[in-house]
DNA sequence: AAAATACATAGACAAATGTCTATACATTTG
DNA sequence: CAAATGTATAGACATTTGTCTATGTATTTT
């Protein structure tokens, strides 16, 4: 599967986005990320390995937690990925082409 | 369904990403595009009504003949929307707000 | 060491998705 | 007007996906 096809995947459900939404900007753990949905702390835990494997989220051991924190660069980069493959006409493409390769 | 998991469900295939690659540049028609892939007609035509739904092609019928073609400038919107939601500590997602709001 | 806590995994199941064949619809051609 | 062509739609069916309950595993606390 490749890039493109893969982060599509992992984003494209509600359940995960929201999860995306709650982690985005500070580090959660499942029971935290649980509390904050109307779902079971095991389908909590499917869709975190989803965004894992995608790669779309860090995470950290911590005693018996696990952190979890959306990787914003990684998903910036997929983005960056997409526009690439499917926009390559579009002026803002290169703009982030160009960014995403010499950052900062 | 909110616009990010609208896209993000569109895009999310293998056969409609190879779709989408196939008229990223050019506008085809379901038959020629149906040609390209290892793909019944009716299947094709499946594909091309989700990515229409997502307003992520754009349509002209010609006579009996409908032209496919990717819509790249509303691809790159998409890309920036889930870049503001998802990643908004990333300098780049600021560099694309700033050139989406105010395009060339 | 036993109990408790946090998380992951396995299995079951319903719903959603992608593919096909058959057919309908619309436009053009003879 | 009839036949042919291009595309869309309907129905059937297998696969994939998302959810649950039950349980396993690892770490901490008592």
């Amino acid at each position: 599967m490749t890039d493109a096809i893969a982060f599509a995947k992992a984003i494209a459900d509600d359940t995960r986005q929201r999860i995306m939404k709650l982690c985005c900007c500070e580090r959660l753990t499942v029971t935290e990320i649980t509390a904050k949905m109307q779902l079971t702390q095991p389908t909590i835990s499917y869709h975190l390995a989803i965004l894992r494997d995608a790669g779309l989220v860090n995470i950290e051991r911590q005693g018996r937690e696990t952190y979890y924190s959306l990787n914003q660069t990684f998903l910036t980069v997929c983005c960056g990925t997409l526009m690439m493959q499917f926009a390559p006409n579009e002026h803002v493409t290169a703009t982030v082409k160009q960014e995403l390769l010499m950052p900062e």
